[in-house]
DNA sequence: TTCAAGGTAGACAGGTCGGTCTACTTCGGG
DNA sequence: CCCGAAGTAGACCGACCTGTCTACCTTGAA
């Protein structure tokens, strides 16, 4: 059972010499190195030279893979959205895999060390106004959540309203969260969670 | 009484004759100029050059009044936080000034033709990982929001832990307004609010 | 055996970036 | 009247950006 947002390729990246070993793909290493750079540090400020150089490619092969850094960069966000939204839902699991179980999700997110916020909302400032893709990513990510989410609230109610609008909670405790103040995230997610007429017949 | 974000400065910039006429200092002019651009372009993709000519002043005079794009940088997040928040507080006021006067002031602010999301969290996101200053600036900005939200509040509960979550809200259903969905965002903050304890006594 | 796909190394082009520099002008206060 | 502060115009610098190019090597399948 990964506990990590990053299924452990993370660690593997980490030690380059183990990424080599392991006999990944070019275009893998490529991805999974623009995973990286581009969480971490933002999509503008991480020349491609960088990630050619991280990933232990040469500049052939990374235009030959993806033509152009926007093609990277979309190519990013799905990767992203594949392996938070495998990572969220196990950990939900984890938890009970009700309402109350998000807290404690968070949580979790908040205090990985490699925690920089939600990649879509990131992504969307630094690139929204010049990139229509990464507008429908974010879009297409953030319905992919408030999907899941309703498939947490009980059948007597609205769910399509009440996931919305606890959508939105994670999204306001991820940017808090962003800014330093992960335990004052959670605080104020759970408060705002207390609201949700579906949660109190459920506990 | 001005309704606009940018209490008629923006106007004024958005024609160049305008501006030029109403004897503005350069400094002025520049700070005006950035604050358009950087909030809706961006930080990072707004080059000093073109901050330069829109302003209409040479670089010389750029560089005397900013020694550096980050001095300009933190001066615009100052600027802004200024107006934003004379801007917020005088809507409130308009509004009834209590808790449920919030939401109709949001929705004057998403459906401004201007609206591209708080310019503190596009900052954090953009400038965060290499700029502490930036930082310290989102921590004051939302500092000064949960004062004024607090004054919201009935005595008669936590008002700092309830204008905390409060704020988390509005981050949220900014964040959501951003990628296209205002109406969603006002209707899940409706929804978040409706449990704030605080509110039901005060109706 | 041949040949194409995909890999290697690294020079190079054209543009933009933040920032410096010289040289000249305008103007208000001591 | 003169001086200094603040303005003008625009050339220039080195660093960095995305993206192209030549030239050679490896490998596996037809």
């Amino acid at each position: 059972m990964e506990r990590s947002v990053y299924h452990g390729v993370m660690d593997r990246h980490s030690n380059p010499a183990l990424m080599d070993q392991t006999k990944l793909s070019a275009r893998e290493r490529i991805l999974l190195t623009a995973h990286v750079l581009f969480y971490r540090e933002g999509i503008r400020s991480t020349g491609v030279d960088r990630i050619i150089a991280e990933a232990g490619v040469t500049k052939v092969t990374f235009y030959r893979q993806f033509p152009s850094k926007d093609d990277l960069i979309v190519a990013f966000l799905d990767y992203r959205h594949r392996i938070w939204m495998s990572w969220f839902q196990d950990a939900l699991q984890r938890h009970g895999n009700n309402l109350l179980a998000i807290a404690p999700v968070l949580q979790e997110w908040f205090t990985d060390p490699s925690f920089r916020g939600c990649a879509f909302i990131n992504a969307l400032g630094e690139m929204g106004g010049s990139m229509p893709e990464v507008v429908h990513r974010v879009n297409q990510h953030k319905a992919g959540l408030r999907k899941v989410i309703e498939g947490l609230l009980p059948e007597n109610c609205d769910r399509e309203d009440w996931a919305s609008a606890v959508a939105m909670a994670i999204d306001g405790a991820v940017v808090r969260a962003k800014w330093g103040e992960p335990t004052e995230a959670i605080h104020g997610f759970n408060h705002l969670i207390e609201g949700v007429c579906c949660l109190k017949p459920q506990t």
